[in-house]
DNA sequence: AAATGTGAAAGATTTCACAGCG
DNA sequence: CGCTGTGAAATCTTTCACATTT
């Protein structure tokens, strides 16, 4: 999914890095090779348990602990960790602040996120307003919508601009990531135009799958998807629950 | 998203469940032998491009051409669909509207699902007005808000309840699937008001993690992830687009 | 003594190639 | 002949056990 190779950053020396498929050994400080997905997916719950133990004043934290805050177990949290490097102490644990600014670190939160939302309706209004994004390296820089009757109002100390100025807004604010909280009907299009004007990381919260070139990253939030799959769970309990039922008669 | 398919398929880590080498004991439509999760998010894809197509009249379709428009490739797609059965006609394909009722009924989402919104500020409303749900299988049937002031007002054409009626209204409306966009502080609190009135599927938008009996089925949507995920792969494309700059300026 | 970091095993998922069927 | 359906291989992820370090 995703090729390439090291960083720039800060701190810990690390190992020569495992040979692996001929990657150049990582130069000084904390580039590695890549994150698993599944991985990287899961430091982002380390980080923000992290966070919460930073503000109630906590200090140390061992895996297990932890991995019982992200709701996973030790192990994992451990090889997660190893991914980044050895960054706790044997026989104690890891140090909370020195630990999540690492992670940071590996993740990338330490530049600077500029973040235009595409479309202002609702969701859009939610997005711009969501503390989380702010409290993280995030900055929201634009906010856009084809909406006349919204084009000037302020939400969040934002104000909505026409979404035919985005390319010139993009560049003026120099946003380097996009929201896309548009309707499914002209999401394609939005985001072409994204691209165009050189963006290459997109969250899309629009029902439809994106093409796009393939060094631009796209994710996609899917609601309907998610309850679809709670309904087949659910669905599954619901028959499981009835042959026992069945079972626990014929039993008698 | 994953895919996560596009990529949102990872993260929301459920636990293992332990598998069992079984063959699927072909029976009618429906109750199949488990569908691996990410097939299963992959198939919530497969099921919107097939209703496009229905829609724009398409009856037939080849893997490679349903895998071209869900954003995979076809061996997978054939795959996923072998967990439910042999729904195509060698040589041919794919009849449009039959495999998307074997799929929807393999999903469950022939069933009644009655969704009931916790917290009705801009996620809410944005949940309570987003047609993706309606239309396929999905009602809301409440939505409920803690603000005094917002209790009354109608979205969507639904009137938005005190949360101190949770209860009482979650068996009026008989809701049998929760989503939860409310702040992080009262997450947990309200989770368990969901549970303990009999809800065993919840959608949280939360940036927490959720802590229940694991009868209960969790799924988390948390754009902060999905954010800082993007900006991991930002980051080593621009730091490996610096190193093959230094490359290429050595090389001369 | 306690808890990290990590090879190696076990388990899932994805890819592949081609047998099988219309 | 064309395209589906599926075993088997390749790859990725998780679990486990324990050597290692403080």
């Amino acid at each position: 999914m995703d090729p390439d190779e090291a960083r720039s950053g800060e701190a810990a020396g690390l190992q020569p890095v495992a040979a692996g498929t001929g990657r150049p050994a990582a130069g000084t400080a904390g580039s590695k090779r890549h994150i698993p997905p599944a991985s990287l997916a899961r430091l982002t719950i380390y980080l923000r348990a992290l966070s919460v133990m930073l503000t109630d004043g906590i200090e140390r934290v061992s895996s297990e602990e932890l991995a019982e805050a992200a709701g996973v177990n030790s192990p994992m949290l451990r090889k997660d960790l190893s991914y980044l490097g050895s960054y706790g102490t044997r026989g104690v644990g890891y140090d909370v602040s020195y630990l999540s600014g690492q992670i940071s670190a590996a993740l990338g939160l330490t530049l600077n996120w500029r973040v235009a939302i595409v479309g202002a309706g609702n969701l859009g209004r939610a997005l711009a307003g969501y503390p989380g994004f702010g409290t993280r390296g995030f900055e929201v820089v634009a906010l856009f919508d084809a909406d006349q009757t919204m084009i000037g109002q302020e939400v969040g100390g934002l104000k909505i601009r026409p979404v035919s100025a985005l390319e010139a807004e993009l560049e003026k604010t120099e946003a380097n990531m996009a929201v896309l909280s548009v309707p499914a009907e002209v999401a394609q299009e939005l985001c072409d135009r994204l691209v165009a004007s050189g963006i290459t990381s997109i969250l899309s919260f629009a029902p439809v799958v994106l093409q796009a070139p393939k060094n631009v990253q796209i994710r996609k939030v899917d609601m309907a998807t998610e309850l679809q799959i709670l309904a087949y769970h659910a669905q599954r309990a619901q028959v499981s629950e009835i042959a026992s039922d069945a079972r626990a008669r014929l039993a008698r």
